[in-house]
DNA sequence: GTTGTATACTTAACAGTGTAAAGTTAAAAT
DNA sequence: ATTTTAACTTTACACTGTTAAGTATACAAC
C-alpha cells in the first residue's frame, strides 16, 4: 500500500512545515504576538488547517519546545563522548548549557519559562525528552560523586543546584541585556566554576 | 486650595484601586490572561478609562512591578539592620530572596520575567528601585569582599553570581513545581550554602 | 445666575485574536 | 457510477487592546 504511506508521509511532511513556521515565527516575534492566522499565512492554508494537527496554540509550543529539547540532549551527549574527568565533564555540560540558551534565547525561554505556564506541571514526566535532560545531567554528577570529587553524596541535590545556577544565568542574561554584566564569557564561567567549585568535596 | 488637593487625592485613589485590581487579577489569572475589561469591571469603571491612568496593559504591568521591587527591597532591607558577619547576612538575603519570591510567585515571575519581554531594556535603569535592589546586594558583597572573606575582589562579578544562584532556583521551583525536587527548603539553604561556599576565600 | 471651559468618564468602533462548526472539494473504495 | 472518507476552507462567535468621539458634571468668570 504505497499510497497510504506516501499520503502518510505528505500529512507529516506539512506537520513538520507547521513546527518550522510556527518555531520561526515563536522565536522572532514572541509567542503572543504570533497568531495563528500569521502561521497559516506563511504556510500559505487557512487558520483552520493547523488544527487538524495540533490541538491548539498551546501544543504547538509544546511541540515546539520537544524539538528544543531534543536539541539540547544532543548538544549535551556530544560531550560525553571525550570522557576524561568527569568534573570537567560536568563543567563543560554546563557551558554547553548555557551557551545553548544564549544561542537559541527564545527558544529557551519558550520551553523553560513559557512552556510551564501554559501546559502546567507537563513537560518533566516520565519518559519525556526533558526527563532525558535531566537524566544527562544525573548521570555526569552521579560519577562524580563515585570518584568521591564532590561533597554531597546526593545525585539528585548536586544536580538540582547545578541545574539552578545555569538556569539563573542563562535568564538573567536573556532578559536583562541591558543590564551592566562583567564580561559575559567570563561571567558564565565563573558562575559554573564557583558552583563547582562549592560542591566539591 | 483645598479643592484642588482633594481632587487630586481622589485621582491617585483610583489610581491605586486600579494598581490593586490589576496586580490581584495579574497574580491569580497570568498577566496574559487578564484583559482591561476584566480589570475594568472589578473597579466598576469603563475599560478606557484605565488609559487616563496608564498608558496602556504594558505600563499597568511596569506600575505593578515597580510595586513588587519595593516590597523587595524593603523586604532586604530589613535584614541589613542586624549587622553581624557580612558573610551570613548575604546569606540570610538570598534565603530571603528566594523566599520572597515562593512567597509572591506570580508577583515574582510578573516582575522578572515577564516584564522584561514587554519592557524590553527597562526595569534596571538609573535610579530605579530595580537597580536599587542591585545596589543592595553590591553593598553586602562588597562589605565581605572588605573583609576578605570572599574569594574574588570582583564585587560585580560575585554579586551577579549571587544572583543568578537565587533566580535560578526561585523559578525553577516556581515553573517546575511537579519536578521531584529534594526537599525545598535543604534544596535552597543547599544552593545558598553552595554558592556562598564556591565564594569564600 | 447664566455661560464657558476644563475634567472625568463612557460609548462606539476598529482591527485583530483563538477556535468551533459547518461547508466544500477531490480522491479512494465499493 | 455511487458512496464514503480525508483534507482543507469558509464562516462565525466571543473576545482582545486601544483610539476617537461623545457626554455629563463641576468649576471659573462674568
Amino acid at each position: 500500500m504505497g499510497i497510504i504511506e506516501r499520503r502518510a508521509r505528505e500529512k507529516e511532511q506539512l506537520r513538520q512545515q507547521i513546527l518550522v513556521a510556527a518555531r520561526e515565527l515563536f522565536v522572532n516575534e514572541g509567542y503572543e504576538n504570533v497568531s495563528m492566522r500569521k502561521i497559516a499565512n506563511k504556510i500559505e492554508y487557512s487558520p483552520t488547517t493547523i488544527y487538524l494537527y495540533f490541538k491548539d496554540k498551546a501544543d504547538l509550543l509544546d511541540s515546539v519546545c520537544k524539538e528544543t529539547l531534543l536539541n539540547l540532549l544532543n548538544t549535551l551527549e556530544q560531550l560525553k563522548k571525550d570522557n576524561s574527568d568527569p568534573v570537567e565533564t560536568l563543567r563543560k555540560s554546563g557551558r554547553a548549557y548555557v551557551e545553548f540558551g544564549l544561542k537559541y534565547p527564545q527558544d529557551y525561554k519558550l520551553t523553560f519559562v513559557t512552556r510551564p505556564q501554559f501546559q502546567k506541571g507537563l513537560g518533566l514526566d516520565e519518559g519525556s525528552v526533558g526527563e532525558k535532560v535531566f537524566d544527562y545531567l544525573r548521570a555526569m554528577v552521579s560519577e562524580c560523586i563515585q570518584q568521591k570529587k564532590l561533597r554531597l553524596a546526593d545525585v539528585e541535590t548536586t544536580g538540582q543546584v547545578m541545574w539552578s545556577a545555569v538556569h539563573g544565568i542563562t535568564l538573567l542574561l536573556i532578559d536583562f541585556p541591558d543590564f551592566p554584566w562583567t564580561e559575559k564569557d567570563k561571567l558564565i564561567d565563573t558562575v559554573i566554576h564557583t558552583t563547582i567549585k562549592g560542591l566539591k568535596a
